[in-house]
DNA sequence: TTGACATTACGAAGTCCTTCGTATATCTTC
DNA sequence: GAAGATATACGAAGGACTTCGTAATGTCAA
């Protein structure tokens, strides 16, 4: 058998994704540290998710020293690529463009932001050509 | 107490609310039947989902017949807007514009529909200044 | 009215998510 | 090598999600 697709983390394994890609590899009490400043968790319940993240294939861990490091299997942009096909799927009928003209819709978006999308709409449209 | 904003949709609400959406009002029969086709499901598990969604605020019943009606609480663009900010919140540092640039990275989407999104640029752009 | 049928109500099971308390192992320092 | 600090491992509890079986209720026709 060969690895699995991870599957979608979950709200709590998010926001320690968010740290190792933040961080880079870390230790249990490191995430623990940095997670706690905004949302104040047990020590063992951080580690408890790693354990399972780890299972699940969302982080790899080094056993070398005594205090395990853990680390983000997957980037955070091809993470972010996978919710966003999974949204699209679940939420869009599969469509991609449907997502982001919703997203566009929803206002919030700084002249800079719409520039940086323009310009790279731009790029799109010319290697697709 | 007023009412609470719902909450997020579960996969299985969320495939319910897809059919809401399409058809209208509608009993839990046409649900089923409709939501059968593609993704076989118990008749009584799309009634108990349908009871559940009506608790949490997802969608709305109307008891004036026996035969229940039942209908999605918020339109497909509210709750889509709703699932791409919370998405952005989790994932993308608040950011939209950050979750639209990887969208769009992410391939597919053809001309006619980057044409499309160029146009809501402009008119966004538009009203904005 | 009564029987057949459709519908809703209720409750329970199995799984996953999240949290935490406690036990066990390891390292450091004297 | 023993004490204390620091790690991981284990297991359990509570809640949410999904599914379904069975009971209760309502409807309609003969």
């Amino acid at each position: 058998m060969t690895e699995r697709v991870p599957p979608r983390p979950t709200d709590a394994e998010l926001s320690i994704l968010r740290v190792l890609w933040r961080r880079g590899p870390s230790t249990v009490r490191d995430v623990h540290e940095e997670l706690s400043q905004e949302n104040p968790t047990g020590y063992t319940t951080v580690l408890k998710l790693l354990q399972i993240m780890t299972e699940k294939g969302l982080v790899v861990r080094d056993e070398a020293q005594r205090a395990h490091v853990y680390d983000a299997r997957h980037s955070e942009q091809k993470t972010q690529r996978q919710l966003l096909a999974d949204l699209a799927n679940r939420a869009f009928d599969g469509s991609a463009a449907k997502l982001v003209m919703q997203a566009l819709s929803g206002r919030k978006a700084s002249a800079a932001e719409l520039t940086a999308i323009r310009e790279l709409l731009d790029k799109i449209e010319g290697e697709t050509k």
